[in-house]
DNA sequence: GCCAACGTTGGC
DNA sequence: GCCAACGTTGGC
């Protein structure tokens, strides 16, 4: 299995509106970076993620989510209404994936990212990167069981 | 709202 | 294939 941070804008997409979709979980689309797209391919049902609420008064993660379903063209660029519209990508030649995700859990706390920073743990997380902006990145199980301690899950 | 960092675009 | 211009991200 492995494990990932997710980046989303709360005012945009809580954990709070994935938790309202349940068991069925939602798709993770509008995502228009080529690398991100590509963590997204080497997703397993069953892989975790943490959740990150970015661009907001206080960033960091505060729960995870679980892959319910494995890569699959992203129907939102294919939309010339939609926001994430790209007229590079076509039906027959999709140029843009998502994936099924549903809540997992939510943290007793936020783990802001000057928490983060502190733990010597975490130096290597891609996401404490200078100028990081991919909003799907890989991460370590150990990293995954660190940051889910300090939000307080159990075990 | 500012601005540094980064990705993408497109002229050459 | 280079690189300047532009748009976006996201912490502050």
């Amino acid at each position: 299995m492995n494990h990932w941070l997710m980046k989303s804008e709360p005012g945009v997409f809580a954990l709070a509106d994935l938790k309202r979709c349940g068991v069925v979980g939602t798709p993770w689309d509008g995502v228009r970076n080529y690398q991100a797209r590509n963590f997204m391919r080497a997703m397993n049902v069953g892989d975790l993620a943490l959740f990150y609420h970015s661009n907001c008064p206080e960033p960091g993660v505060v729960g995870s989510l679980r892959v319910i379903r494995t890569a699959y063209p992203d129907a939102t660029a294919l939309e010339p209404a939609h926001h994430g519209y790209d007229p590079g990508s076509t039906v027959a030649s999709p140029r843009w994936d998502c994936v099924d995700v549903a809540w997992q859990s939510d943290f007793e706390q936020l783990v802001s990212l000057d928490r983060m920073r502190a733990v010597p743990e975490l130096c290597d997380l891609l996401i404490l990167r200078r100028g990081s902006r991919l909003s799907v990145t890989p991460l370590s199980a150990a990293e995954f069981r660190c940051i889910s301690r300090l939000g307080g899950v159990k075990r």
